[in-house]
DNA sequence: TCAGAATTGATATATTGTATCCTAACTGCT
DNA sequence: AGCAGTTAGGATACAATATATCAATTCTGA
């Protein structure tokens, strides 16, 4: 997990250098994820932002905020599970180009990888043969976890 | 694309061996997938129906059909894309326990690919790591087609 | 301080997907 | 053929997810 502080002074940061601010709102919701430690969905984050505290976050403003959370490279959009994670490459300083997802199709649950360059060349391999000038950034790939894996059996 | 009689009469077969009914609601929305030779969404398929037929078709009606089409392994459902498309190796008589999609993340686009067993086996190794027994037998990847990387730049 | 931009609030609505209950159609059996 | 039980489809409501819009507020730089 993240070092919470840490994370959060480098948003701010980010967050400037993208000429963008980082309100009481915005960090709200980066805190919720970061200390989730997991994938959440928007309105998962607005329940949470509401538990927390008396100032009511509107599912609305969520969406906004994660919009341009990922604008600035905070989190990570999970498309395959409709949730959000904390970039957990957020607290390096050099760049990584490349995120690496497992969602279980069971119960959603999310984990991040780490695959070979030569795994990750492979399926830029393919991808060009197909038409397709990149694999995106974030690679997301469906699994099932033990448990799930389990029940279905 | 696949040849639509062939391919229906397959269907029909599967259906059989699976003790449910191949009905004429049924056919029709296998037939659209078919026909489109493309990934589709649930609301789009209805409308597909809809302009085909005067007998309406609910979205309701659609779901369950592609549930159950996906039961008989007729059909894919994509997650990332949350679209269907007709399984290309229906009318292949051997099993095919591996698909590979690649869907733009900017269009939707789908096309399907074909890894090496390294790549997979590469991307296995890496699921059970994190502590997945299995990736999906459907592998989806996010990327970008050529319009769309263009059109980001 | 004031104008303009960025942010948030409030509200409505679109889109996607599920739950439920009832009716219609089919199947196997007598 | 007639009936009982099962399967499929229709109708409706609603849950969950996401976007559009416009007004109000807050901040920033001149």
């Amino acid at each position: 997990m993240l070092d919470y502080e840490k994370a959060i002074s480098i948003a701010e940061q980010k967050c400037l250098q993208g000429g963008v601010r980082f309100t009481q709102r915005r960090k709200q919701v980066l805190s919720v994820l970061i200390k989730a430690d997991a994938a959440l969905s928007a309105y998962e984050i607005a329940e949470q932002c509401n538990t927390n505290s008396k100032n009511k976050m509107p599912a609305m403003s969520v969406y906004r905020i994660l919009d341009l959370l990922q604008d600035q490279n905070l989190i990570h959009r999970l498309e395959i599970a409709n949730k959000y994670i904390s970039c957990s490459h957020m607290t390096c300083s050099h760049d990584h180009d490349q995120s690496q997802f497992l969602i279980c199709g069971g119960c959603r649950h999310v984990e991040e990888i780490y695959l070979s360059s030569d795994a990750v060349d492979a399926l830029q391999t393919a991808a060009s043969s197909a038409g397709f000038s990149a694999i995106s950034p974030q690679l997301e790939i469906k699994g099932w976890c033990a448990q799930c894996q389990q029940s279905e059996d």
